[in-house]
DNA sequence: ACTACTATGTATAACCC
DNA sequence: TGGGTTATACATAGTAG
């Protein structure tokens, strides 16, 4: 047989989807190092390979990575001075949005597992409910909702 | 004229190179979507514009934390060649950090949109609705996923 | 700048080792 | 598990409106 077209969602086969994921995963990264080269412009890709292990695929300009190593790395570092006026005007713009930046994250992750909470009790990411315990506690959660919800049409009609 | 192939160096004609930026980005992200959604993987991409403007791309749930961390085992060499010219490098650090602050904040906006959709369909704000039409419709939305529910709850027990 | 088009280059799903 | 082939799907350079 020859190329199909495929539906976009998980590919169920396991070994079908570690195939595609390998030529995917390569595809891209030279997609990417074709845009950076052709247009002059910086960028980076990071994809997780499935469980356990941690990093995955860094196909970007290393001159990137440096810069983020950099800000993971604690500001004092710093001990040359060049030009310092400058510096130290920097280095204050540069701590401040550091500061802006992790409480931007942080609220992120608050965020986020709100937003999945609440995806669980819309019905939205069923699909990772695989043991019968949790759509039970589920659904216990759900009759409470309705109860509420009932409650509320019956005040207001 | 068709397409022809094209060289992998930087694109001289600006407004070529533009253009060509702004295709091959929307196809990046396309791919990197579905890499994502077949392969059940996480994965992100950043992709910074020329120098005068901000924008660029994120198109996945974004563990900046784990990406700058991955930046710990850049080379030794690479970064002390990096670093002769600091302001450069101060400089751009900052561009990024802005760039980085810029798209959390969109990411804030966006979470809280869903938060408080979702919190709706779970009849948390209730308060809020004074209308019955309104309660009608979260109704109709509530059973719907409770059918979902149902149909899940069947399918498993 | 933005669509839309189209011819062509490129990526890749299914097979095969 | 990994690499190679092929036919097809998809991306996109060039162009026009």
């Amino acid at each position: 047989m020859t190329r199909r077209k495929i539906k976009q969602e998980l590919i169920s086969n396991e070994s079908k989807r570690k195939v595609t994921f390998k030529k995917r995963k390569d595809g891209l990264l030279k997609k990417i190092d074709e845009l950076t080269t052709l247009c002059g412009v910086m960028g980076c890709a990071i994809i997780y390979g499935t469980f356990n292990n941690r990093p995955e695929i860094w196909p970007s300009p290393p001159e990137l990575t440096l810069v983020l190593d950099r800000f993971k790395e604690s500001p004092e570092e710093e001990k040359d001075k060049y030009t310092v006026d400058q510096k130290t005007f920097l280095g204050r713009r540069i701590s401040m949005l550091s500061n802006a930046l992790e409480r931007e994250i942080k609220k992120n992750r608050g965020l986020e597992v709100d937003l999945i909470l609440n995806e669980y009790l819309t019905g939205k990411s069923m699909e990772d409910l695989t043991c019968s315990e949790d759509v039970k506690e589920l659904d216990l959660l759900l009759e409470e909702k309705i109860k509420l919800i009932t409650d509320k049409i019956v005040a207001i009609v």
